[in-house]
RNA sequence: CGGGAUGUAGCACAGCCUGGUAGUGCGCUCGGUUCGGGACCGAGAGGCCGCAGGUUCAAAUCCUGCCAUCCCGACCA
């Protein structure tokens, strides 16, 4: 393709509150335009990357036993409140109604539906398993698009469904499909981790993420030396092993905090450090109030807190609720004399001496302490792991990371096909719901991703596989003819051979076009020259590594197949 | 949904406090000199100053409302 028949617009300045550096080079090389807020155009040079990322996408869900399918992006709604998670989409969902009054969502993903296809098109476990996938448009109203395209509200997603007899079947796709993703990650030139992670509102046993270290990403993610991985909504640390210390005061005492809620407020007002206080959060677990209590500086996790309490469902109690349960209205809430169960963190245990609330209106309580002036219900790990906690498999400390998400697979079991009725009749003749799991890629993640992977100062350096181009040619002078005469046969040949070539045939200065190039970050160079015309060569650069070599004209297409990536 | 900011030429911004002819840089057009790492000189074109009201002799500028965008938070397979 030539520069000058393609849509490239001359974009050096990029707004001022493009912030993640993907964003940021995305814009200037001219790979997107935003239409609005988080809604963007793929450009030609952009598209052709994204063309790579599915295609490398393709050949790895194929090879990984998968068969491609194309669902509606337009979903009945009765299928989405069949499933019960109509609802839970909340804000996130866009319905509407047509003119005969159906209604639709917009799908922002797909399980229901192909739940729905599969379950009317299987009837005996001769059926199964089947897996199928799909890469298209999903939308989601995100209350926050943001960082470019790594939170759109319309991206692309792959994924995929597989459906099994059993767990062991459900084992094996899982199995494969963990594969596929880790080949296609490897083929995208990416560093990822693969990390354990909370299954969350999809339910189901068992979910992996795939995670770039990315410092405008949104998850964290929490790391040890002897290997210990995963995300810090479920990340664990070891029990600490705590002694509780003798308490110095007497007795607890009563002060006033009039309008001071917050741990910040009281620290400073009181000259407290976070780390003395006591922070109680009252939740509902299964419909029961409860008081989780943790170290003023830490964050209760609702997740553990959950799993330790043993409970289905678990939020935070509402303002009356908390009044109800306290007999003080929010921020006010601490462990002495509550009625209700006390959870404390481990970390509870090393305290002493401590500041809390008073459970009445404006005060607090000072030199609380454990077993003296409470009792707690159990103790467990319900906080949120911080840097410098000890890692749950006993080798070291945990360090945290922030990281993007750009794979997710899932072992859902039977929680869609159960409502939804893709059920099969087994050898002994017995109707079983299927076994489901669910694997979703996004595309536009891995672009973004790669960007923030493989740049410097002057622009992208693109893994091969994913480059919009393999090559791209420069002319330093475009009116000096032999040049041009050069050039235009290069461009012809290697197009002859089938080569992704780029040929900047603009009238531009040398330096100008250098650094476009540099910017545009395609893996090879080739710059034609009087200078080196001279002498029949011509010069081969990568961007990757920064080497130039002179080559002659006749050696040209030799020299650049060497330098193709063996597939 | 809360907190903060910003809307002025294709792009990036200044001007606003203290009302009085619409500005700068990049880009674009024309002419010339340049031409192996973002050239220079000269001449031009291009604006309903987000929208709607109000104050005023006079509003990009002050006031009110709305809309849009961005940032921080809440939320988020």
């Amino acid at each position: 393709m030539r520069w000058s028949q393609t849509l490239i617009p001359t974009l050096r300045e990029v707004p001022k509150d493009a912030e993640a550096v993907s964003h940021k080079l995305a814009l200037r090389a001219g790979l997107i335009r935003q239409l609005s807020s988080g809604v963007y155009s793929y450009l030609p040079l952009g598209f052709r990357v994204l063309k790579k990322i599915v295609q490398i996408i393709r050949e790895e869900m194929l090879r990984g036993g998968a068969d491609e399918v194309l669902m509606p992006a337009l979903h009945p709604a009765e299928l989405w409140k069949a499933s019960g998670r109509y609802e839970s989409l909340g804000e996130d969902k866009i319905a509407f109604k047509n003119r005969s009054g159906h209604e639709f969502v917009l799908g922002p993903t797909h399980e229901e539906v192909i739940t729905s296809l599969v379950g009317s098109s299987i009837k005996s476990f001769r059926d199964l398993p089947v897996n199928l996938f799909q890469i298209q448009t999903k939308f989601r109203d995100e209350a926050r698009p943001r960082f470019g395209v790594i939170r759109t509200k319309e991206f692309i997603m792959k994924d995929a469904y597989s459906f099994d007899i059993d767990e062991k079947g459900l084992d094996e796709n899982y199995r494969k499909m963990s594969e596929a993703y880790h080949r296609i990650f490897t083929r995208c030139g990416l560093t990822f981790q693969v990390v354990n992670a909370d299954p969350g509102m999809m339910g189901g046993k068992m979910s992996q993420e795939f995670m770039v270290e990315c410092p405008y990403g949104e998850d964290r993610v929490a790391t040890s030396e002897g290997g210990y991985l995963a995300s810090v909504d479920i990340a664990q640390r070891a029990n600490p092993n705590l002694k509780t210390p003798a308490p110095k005061s007497e007795k607890p005492e009563v002060f006033d905090t009039p309008n001071l809620r917050t741990i910040e407020e009281i620290g400073k007002s009181f000259k407290v450090k976070p780390g003395q206080m006591l922070k109680t959060i009252i939740y509902r677990a299964d419909g029961k109030p409860v008081a989780a209590v943790v170290p003023g500086d830490t964050e209760v996790n609702e997740g553990k807190l959950r799993r330790h309490l043993g409970a289905s469902e678990i939020r935070q109690a509402t303002p009356e609720e908390i009044e109800s349960a306290t007999g003080a209205p929010v921020g006010f809430a601490g462990p002495v004399g509550l009625k209700i169960p006390v959870i404390c963190d481990w970390d509870v245990l090393g305290m002493a001496d401590s500041v809390t609330g008073a459970n009445q209106k404006d005060k607090h309580i000072r030199n609380v302490n454990l077993n003296r002036d409470f009792k707690p219900a159990s103790f467990g790990d319900i906080r949120y792991v911080r840097e410098g906690d000890k890692s749950p498999d006993g080798k070291g400390n945990l360090r945290l990371t922030t990281t993007m998400e750009i794979g997710h697979i899932f072992k859902l079991g039977t929680r869609y096909t159960e409502c939804l009725n893709a059920v099969f009749v087994d050898e002994k003749g017995d109707r079983r719901p299927a076994l489901m799991g669910c694997y979703g890629i996004g595309v536009n993640r891995i672009l973004a991703a790669a960007i923030e992977e493989h740049h410097d100062d002057k622009g992208i350096k693109w893994p091969a596989e994913i480059a919009p181009f393999e090559i791209e040619i420069v002319t330093v002078n475009q009116d000096h003819l032999e040049t041009r005469e050069a050039a235009e046969k290069i461009y012809e040949e290697l197009l002859r051979e089938g080569r992704e070539v780029f040929y900047d045939d603009r009238n531009e200065r040398a330096g100008v076009k250098f650094n476009d190039a540099d910017l545009i970050g395609i893996p090879l160079r080739v710059v034609v020259g009087e200078r080196n015309l001279a002498a029949g060569n011509v010069e081969v650069k990568s961007r990757m590594t920064g080497e130039t070599q002179l080559v002659s004209l006749r050696d040209l297409a030799k020299a650049l197949s060497n330098q193709k990536k063996p597939a």
